[in-house]
DNA sequence: GAAGACTGTCAGGATCCCGTCAGGATGGAC
DNA sequence: GTCCATCCTGACGGGATCCTGACAGTCTTC
């Protein structure tokens, strides 16, 4: 889940980020000052940082270059002051987006989302692991043991459309239509035999599948 | 040098723009509708674009979302509307910042470096190495045992493509935009030809190669 | 117990894909 | 104009991939 550390001496401002961050499935810390806000970032390491300017004690600028001193995790800096002196100092200090107070949410959910959306291209890539089996979806590649195993394109889709959805029942019409493209909602003798090849690749013993299981007469299951 | 390409229709906000820009060492090129900006964004391949939403033809949205099909890099709306559902709309297609008209001049240049740092940040492999070859991103230059490789223009992007993804497997559709620009998606013999040729001046032995791969009917993979 | 439906497996040929080569087109340097 | 590098198109052979059809085994149903 993405955390997003909140920081803003106003309680109010505070919760009401809190409320609609949450809502759209964000995990909140906050932090008062910035101080906190240093202690906090470096005790949870959030995704991203939304950090009010005006703040007691510790200046907004100095919590951007405390937290530039050993991070790159995006800073959205919000702020009361809207002349632009203010803003280049903050972006140059190191923030990565301005808001002027008032703000409108949407808004500002939108600039969240461009700033993880940038940050996550790097991150690590997602991959399935399951018995001595990893997939990883992102470089199309699997390995078994370690060794890469090398799958035809027709059977990488396949491994796909049941890869995609673990544990749920997929028919073999969506499989079919998944794999093949629309229209070849008949040809099930190629349906079982890439389903064969796959269970050949990938399981320990292909004739007693413990991943890639049949229900007869419906379709096929990815079990992990 | 950085290039950065502005889009507007309005010829004195271009020039004003690149007047500022070439000031602080820019380089700028220029489109005044939707379709020139896809144009020039896939022949000269610029570090960021600057974008203004009210172009005649082509929505800016349109415009986002064509560039986006292909590439990463950053994207800077300008506009005159400041509603939130534009700047939602916008940044959700894709956008990095979103700066609305009037505009000061110097927070669109912290702006603009503040996506730039970002960008250049997160690469931190102005090179890469492999076997007895060293592709430094940074400087354009390809070494085989320190002796340098000369690459033409195409050889150069498609070893980019390929070398910034490392161990991804990049298929023929992505190579071909990126290398090529939108639109010479079916150039396939283009790709092998110099995929060869990149194999012929980089690997030990071309016929059997070990660091640029292919996975039959998928792609080309860069393996380190 | 028999019939039918379903699944897993095997083999064979058609098709597609990849690497390679040659040749023409384009554009810039001199 | 000539030379040269680069880019693109088309064609060919070898190999991998895909599809079709047939057969055997298993389970359900009557």
């Amino acid at each position: 889940m993405t955390r997003v550390l909140v920081v803003d001496d106003e309680p109010q401002i505070v919760r009401a980020l809190a409320i609609n961050l949450r809502a759209r499935g964000y995990e909140v810390c906050t932090a008062r000052d910035g101080g906190e806000a240093l202690q906090v970032a470096a005790a949870r390491l959030p995704d991203v940082v939304i950090l009010d300017l005006g703040l007691p004690r510790l200046d907004g600028i100095d919590v951007i270059g405390g937290l530039r001193g050993w991070t790159n995790m995006p800073i959205l800096v919000l702020s009361g002051r809207s002349d632009s002196m203010h803003k280049v100092d903050a972006l140059d200090a190191g923030a990565d987006d301005y808001v002027t107070k008032p703000f409108g949410m949407d808004e500002l959910m939108a600039r969240l989302r461009a700033m993880l959306r940038r940050n996550t291209g790097a991150e690590s890539t997602p991959a399935v692991e399951f018995g001595d089996v990893r997939v990883d979806l992102a470089a199309t590649r699997v390995t078994v043991n370690g060794e890469e195993v090398r799958l035809t394109p027709t059977e990488w889709r396949l491994l796909e459309a049941l890869v995609r959805h673990p544990g749920k029942l997929r028919s073999q019409r969506q499989l079919l239509t998944e794999v093949w493209g629309p229209g070849y909602e008949t040809a099930q003798g190629n349906l079982r035999l890439y389903m064969a090849q796959l269970r050949r690749k990938l399981e320990v013993d292909p004739a007693r599948p413990r991943f890639f299981l049949t229900d007869p007469g419906l379709g096929y299951r990815f079990q992990p």
